[in-house]
DNA sequence: TAACTCGGTGACTGATTGCTCATTGAGGGG
DNA sequence: CCCCTCAATGAGCAATCAGTCACCGAGTTA
């Protein structure tokens, strides 16, 4: 790579950078391509010569994002069918990422398709390890005879609820952390 | 009242009406003010002649529409302390008016805290009674004894889950509607 | 070193907002 | 009948976006 390369890298890498911290702090609606090559430094005109338009460079961003998250969680699911350390360790997983959560319970209605269907395919991942682990509790009789589908919709609908409305129910710090052992113990309440 | 007056107030009750209709059909968000004058067949500044700006041209409607939906809510609710039938017939309005109730789920994150508040105010009315029956069916023993507050969390937050991704959860006709017997059975798996 | 390439620039465009204000003309009072 | 009031008008303003393009100059190539 010769110097214009590597300079055109860097500046990519500089954009995306600045661009994922802007959009999890004030949300993908809400932030503007101006901002984001204030902060970066660069021209306005620049950012678009890295990325034609401004839903391709969230759609990197958010890739990327999540592909890794994504994997952590894996990792630490995959290993472990008892129900309760795996919400555990997921509910840890949403809080050391929250602030990019609560950006998407908010916003998610409000993406294209596209992006939408991006984002619920990852979860839906992650909800069936959930659901085969509930599964094989009942089939074990070790939990109720529930509906699996509803208790994980209850579940995941309720934890959205909590991010999206966040700062109606901590002034500041983590709301998953604040309730964390209140969802468990009452999804515990659901299944037992 | 003279033909002047008459012609103001008409005037005016038609902005509401046509402004409900369009919040009510694409959001409080996204409908433009230039959208319901032209609608209503008036100037773009005939509006603004009625109503100060956009935001109290909101509050009005959402306070007139919350009113009138609490005051049916709270009519059922208040006679019945079955929590089955509370539950159900909560749905009921819920499905009536779900085209609003979908717009509120997906905003309420977004709007003013004054709007915010004053939706969350009403809600919390509602919650009340559910929280008074569910506890005093703990104390006749007819309840498990749970967490009475995440327990309703539970069931709004899920509630709000399916309203604010309706489109994924149905192609047409009513969330609610679709899924009421699936909320109550598991609503009720949780305090049986 | 001369000619060319191309990453970077930022003023500009066009679309979309909520909202204003000078003007109009029908209605009401004296 | 004349003058005043006032609801209604709609062109226009200011702000805010995403995205464009003619131009510049450092880096590369021959």
């Amino acid at each position: 790579m010769n110097k214009r390369q590597i300079q055109k890298k860097k500046t990519r890498e500089l954009i995306l950078q600045v661009a994922k911290k802007e959009f999890i702090k004030r949300g993908f609606l809400n932030t503007t391509t101006s901002e984001i090559s204030k902060k970066a430094e660069i021209a306005h005109g620049t950012l678009f010569l890295h990325f034609k338009n401004k839903e391709t460079l969230i759609i990197e961003i958010l890739d990327k994002e999540l592909e890794s998250i994504n994997t952590s969680i894996l990792k630490l699911i995959s290993k472990d069918y008892n129900l309760e350390r795996l919400l555990s360790q997921y509910l840890n997983l949403l809080q050391k990422e929250e602030n990019l959560f609560v950006v998407l319970a908010r916003e998610l209605p409000f993406y294209s398709d596209k992006l939408r269907r991006k984002i619920l395919f990852r979860d839906s991942i992650i909800r069936n390890h959930f659901h085969k682990a509930i599964e094989s509790g009942i089939k074990e009789k070790r939990y109720r005879d529930i509906d699996v589908t509803s208790a994980i919709i209850f579940l995941f609908g309720t934890i959205n609820y909590y991010l999206s409305l966040k700062p109606i129910f901590v002034k500041e710090g983590s709301v998953i952390k604040k309730f964390k052992s209140s969802i468990i113990k009452t999804f515990k309440k659901l299944i037992l």
